[in-house]
DNA sequence: CTGAAAGCGCTAACAT
DNA sequence: ATGTTAGCGCTTTCAG
């Protein structure tokens, strides 16, 4: 880096204690000079050092991002959309954002992310389901940390989550609205907060709508949530010969394995089936017919993440606020009046 | 941070100078000092701070990875795979990755990503076809840049890419070795680098086994490349009546969308028709029959590029060496003998 | 309202 | 082989 903050003292006529209130925009400083100072860093397009600032404040300003490998690789962006929302808001916070992957089975003999094991974050989001053992390890370090669609079980911590039940709630009640009462409900690893809230949902409709609940209806498997677990499931509730005219997938990938799987034994959807999801990832609309979901604000999730860091570095303090993120019915063609 | 390198060198009864040797594996020291010092750092759990280290160096220890954001939200993990080669790579090296992306239709009024406004990075990344206006801005800035993937026309560059050319051969090659000789070319930009070669490697096979070159086999679409517009590049060349008994498509989105079409026209691959296509994306297992294709090796993409940069900022000279990473050939289902 | 000066934690001459 | 010391570029008391 070239030019200083002498550099700038020195042409403005002034020290470098009032350019550095000048650039801190310190308002103990005369109209007049703070003029005069701002001008001479215009002209010499001085830019202040972060790593100067940074040693004399204590802080690295960084936020470490972390998630698992395969949330990141995952062949629908809903992971990279939270970072994408993290990353744009940094750039209104005086942070910048390093991600890091960890194995998806990382034990406690693994390493930490090389930024937190160097102390070069001031604070960390952590985005997904993680392994338990991490969270452990990253206790030892006092660095706080904003959770995002995933909240560990023990400890109150600051977190960004969805309205799962409200989510659950809305797209079984849209699917009562419809006149349906025998409906299933498809899902993976029900221990998962996310899964249990919208499960919750669905439990909550039947209730409040006098359906009976039946075990039979519910198929959870405990295979990785994705098309082919859809496709199976409902393979499961047609070999069981259980009777359903609509099914609630915990997920879209789930959902459109089970349009699929539906077609293959010639059912109609929706005319025979109505099938909803959630999450609203972008191959709802292309499939046929495209996906009824509820949506969720992803890239607002992820910069809700960084506001919420953000405030808890200014503080200096923890807190542990949880913010719940709004959703949505977003209907299109995979559902419709029995 | 709490420790510092006074607390290591008071205990072990030393200068600050000699612990910093130490840490630094600067050999002038005797083994036993070394020792003594190095035990007392685990014993105190020291970490030097990377902040006062840069400050001193004049260096960020950052590198930034640039992409665009459609590139880093595609559906398919390309870019984000070859991120994640970076980052490991990374943890090897000094520096740590900040991540930012563009918007696709960036303007010279656009600002630059915040980080190098800010000087905070030593060196660039810049994946994937990125808009002119970007790199032009970027010029400004001496800062060094190692492109993957991509390579502006005007300018001699340090890139990371892909051995187009000899993967188009492998591909053509590998239908012509089936017996086809009526093979068509579908594809997007052809201004591209990377589907220009991809091309070449199709003529060039073609010149070399005897096979006259015809306009007709030829689909340019300017869409964007996606399974949409292989669909309907396929239904062109269908209703041209061109005859032809496989289709290289520059890459496996289009591939899989040229299946589509054939499919939905009552054509059998690969009996009727073999298709081979590019890069090895998850999705070419998923679909009926799996594609056969070009394998590129994305993680390790990135991690040249990380290797790459490094070595510039390391000898402080600004190189425009090319890597080529190899390519080969995926046989799956998609193709077979005449 | 502004300046002088100390110091953040570390490295790199230069001494010894 | 090790210690002394002068900064790196900035912020922040403390004086004036």
């Amino acid at each position: 880096m070239r030019i200083t903050i002498k550099d700038v003292a020195k042409k403005a006529n002034v020290s470098t204690a009032t350019v550095s209130l000048v650039i801190n925009k310190n308002r103990r400083i005369s109209r007049e000079t703070r003029r005069r100072v701002q001008k001479t860093i215009d002209e010499l397009g001085y830019q202040p050092s972060r790593t100067a600032r940074d040693l004399v404040s204590r802080k690295s300003g960084n936020v470490g991002f972390i998630l698992t490998e395969d949330h990141f690789l995952k062949t629908e962006p809903f992971y990279t959309q939270i970072f994408l929302g993290a990353e744009f808001e940094a750039r209104q916070h005086p942070y910048y954002v390093l991600l890091s992957m960890i194995p998806a089975d990382y034990s406690e003999h693994d390493m930490l992310p090389r930024f937190v094991l160097e102390n070069s974050v001031d604070g960390i989001i952590i985005a997904g389901k993680v392994p338990g053992g991490l969270i452990r390890k990253l206790r030892k370090y006092s660095t706080p940390i904003v959770y995002v669609d995933y909240y560990p079980d023990e400890g109150d911590h600051a977190a960004v989550l969805i309205d799962n039940l409200n989510g659950g709630i809305l797209a079984v009640q849209h699917l009562v609205d419809c006149g349906h009462s025998k409906i299933a409900f498809i899902c993976g690893d029900i221990e998962h907060p996310s899964i249990r809230d919208r499960f919750l949902g669905y439990k909550t409709v039947l209730d409040k709508n006098g359906i009976q609940f039946s075990d039979e209806h519910v198929v959870i498997t405990d295979k990785v949530i994705c098309q082919e677990s859809g496709y199976d499931s409902v393979k499961k509730l047609l070999k069981n010969n259980t009777k359903f005219t609509a099914v609630f997938a915990c997920n879209d990938a789930m959902a459109i394995g089970a349009v699929q799987c539906l077609k293959d034994n010639a059912l109609r959807i929706p005319e025979d089936v109505s099938i909803i999801g959630f999450d609203d990832i972008q191959m709802d609309v292309m499939v046929d017919p495209p996906i009824t979901t509820i949506q969720v604000p992803k890239v607002d999730m992820g910069s809700e993440a960084m506001k919420l860091i953000s405030e808890i570095l200014g503080r200096k303090v923890q807190n542990t606020r949880k913010i719940l993120m709004p959703v949505s019915l977003v209907e299109r063609q995979s559902t419709c009046k029995v």
